[in-house]
DNA sequence: CAATTTTTGAGGTACGTAAATCAGAATTTG
DNA sequence: CAAATTCTGATTTACGTACCTCAAAAATTG
């Protein structure tokens, strides 16, 4: 059967006591007598029964879930998925807590995880925004030995010790790609296209990472597709609303659009609206209400999208094995980009 | 805090004993008195401290997966994870066998199923074979109070209480898709495609599927392309590249394969080997080191991918939750359909 | 070498549940 | 109404670990 503490301390010859010691670094052991339990469990291949010891210790693992308080579908979502992780929690020894920050605020961020800081937490997930001060504000909850996961928009070049999230220089590159071969000619070719793509804003680094991506491949492999200068939409549906028609007005022949914001309803109303005689290709990220009609009906060609759930079911699991201490299984920690067309839609 | 077994005793005013008699379902508790211990639970919203009970119980949940032993990639990786969660399983109180069968054998898997019945492991993990005397094997185990998921490839009108695989009628319809958008011409069109489809076999569930759904997909949608008929190439490597030069040979201006089963190494190397004046798009299945290879090199355009890894980890978290009579987060265990372009490869 | 400090042992309690025993109470049966 | 049966309560042990106390042994210091 498995080895317990018990086996350890009678073949290590010491006693239970000293076998506590040694596996709980606490001191008052000799480094003699240290280094020969440790022999012992090394060589039973002992290892802690992760239930009793929570049971011992009578421990909840208390995280908290700092995000931006957007009323875009995709963060509506993400707020409904860490609920859920909520409502599963008692279950799991884990008590989580959200706390609400404006959107796209730096100060508020860095205010909000200094407040956490001092509550002591097992654990934080917080969705990032690139800025100086939040790296710091992340650095002292690392000092203070507290895990952090950054959620959905990662802080690159920080002591962060996960993210979850999808990696959106990729996501960038696999819309281009898709754009590209939905455009390409493999006949005749040779013609001109042009592309608009559609941004929340240039400030956000997700969206100049997709841009980023986007434009490499585009670049490299399909001399034929030129970019139109990026539109900014503000991630709001009405400003995306009047900037696409717009576009579509200026130029009927466009023969592409990546969305790689929010406010994808505008986007789609603007496209059925503006009527062109033939539909531009449209790649959009995220997997909502309207995202999904519009792929139905055909208005959507492509849709990137990431999955919130898993997001949070995957910074919760990472928080627990860091406050455990224990190795995460990175296979299973990456988030995918899924990629839908209407005919796998789930 | 949470409430425990004592305090439903002391509040319903009964022994700790008959409140484990109820939490338990055991004998020796008048219908009043256990309605009562009921209501009580209810109103505490109580729920069982699956560690501590876990703990007391002793128990190791043993669950035996059965596995063809194919020596294709796909098949080879999915023991390997198999192996993996095995190499992990110490610290989650699970212990997992492996039983190997040969592939594409009913017989071998109903022997191997009832020779598992007859151990009373605590959940049953086997890749199916569509038949009837193994569905009634399967009966025999759900009888036996054995939860069971199907990996990988499904046994529908079963008792399985899961299945970990995607789905493949949507995975053919997705190949259907991407392969019409990439030889679709948005200018000119109209001329007639031929596309070529290697199976593995045809008598295998999931490659019927899969065909199905391409075939549907293609025939509404994409009028000029015509699929050929289907080439078996047995999954083998050999078998699939003297298939598909020979394919190649005949119909040099052939625009699309659509490879849903294995041996994508032969189809590969016919590919280069025929050197046709335009290289045809090729969709194919499960991502290994052949086909990643393929997807950089631009032989292959694009590739579905089930993760074995998922599927597996899926597989042990439904077994364990349908042993403790726990539900599955639904969302959390649908197997994805991952599509994999040159662009966003992990 | 005595005084002090450090290390170790022994033992206990606790976490929340499972499961068992045994005795007493309530109920049913003849 | 006695006997048999069925319920119920009280109590105990166990699971594997954490953490506490107290005393004894060993090592270190002056």
């Amino acid at each position: 059967m498995k080895p317990t503490v018990h086996d350890i301390a009678k073949i290590a010859g010491v006693s239970l006591a000293t076998v506590d010691r040694v596996l709980n670094d606490r001191p008052g052991v000799r480094a003699v007598t240290r280094s020969k339990v440790e022999e012992v469990i090394a060589s039973l291949g002992y290892v802690r029964d992760l239930a009793a010891a929570n049971l011992a210790k009578g421990r909840t693992y208390s995280f908290t879930f700092i995000l931006p308080a957007n009323d875009n579908s995709f963060m509506i979502g993400l707020h409904e998925e860490v609920r859920g992780a909520i409502a599963r929690s008692s279950a799991e020894r884990t008590d989580i807590r959200i706390v609400d920050v404006p959107p796209f605020d730096p100060e508020a961020l860095v205010a909000a995880l200094d407040k956490v800081l001092a509550e002591k937490p097992a654990g934080v997930a917080f969705v990032a925004i690139d800025a100086p001060d939040v790296r710091a504000a992340a650095g002292r909850l690392r000092e203070a030995g507290i895990p952090i996961v950054t959620l959905v928009s990662d802080l690159p070049d920080s002591p962060r010790d996960h993210y979850a999230g999808i990696d959106n220089i990729a996501a960038g590159r696999t819309a281009g790609s898709l754009m590209g071969r939905f455009l390409s000619d493999p006949l005749t070719g040779g013609q001109v296209r042009y592309v608009t793509v559609l941004a929340g804003s240039m400030l956000v680094r997700d969206h100049r990472e997709r841009l980023e991506g986007f434009s490499t491949v585009i670049h490299d492999n399909y001399p034929d597709i030129r970019i139109l200068p990026v539109l900014e939409g503000r991630d709001d549906p009405a400003l995306a609303e009047t900037t696409i028609y717009d576009a579509l007005r200026r130029h009927p022949d466009m023969a592409g659009i990546y969305s790689l914001g929010a406010g994808n309803r505008g986007l789609i109303r603007a496209v059925q609206k503006a009527g062109t005689p033939r539909r531009p290709v449209v790649i959009a990220h995220e997997l909502t209400a309207s995202t999904r009609a519009a792929l139905m009906d055909g208005v959507i060609d492509a849709v990137l999208n990431q999955d919130a759930g898993h997001e949070v079911r995957s910074a919760i699991r990472v928080l627990k094995a860091k406050a455990d201490g224990l190795p995460v299984i990175a296979a299973q920690e990456r988030i995918r980009i899924d990629i839908f067309l209407k005919d796998n839609l789930p």
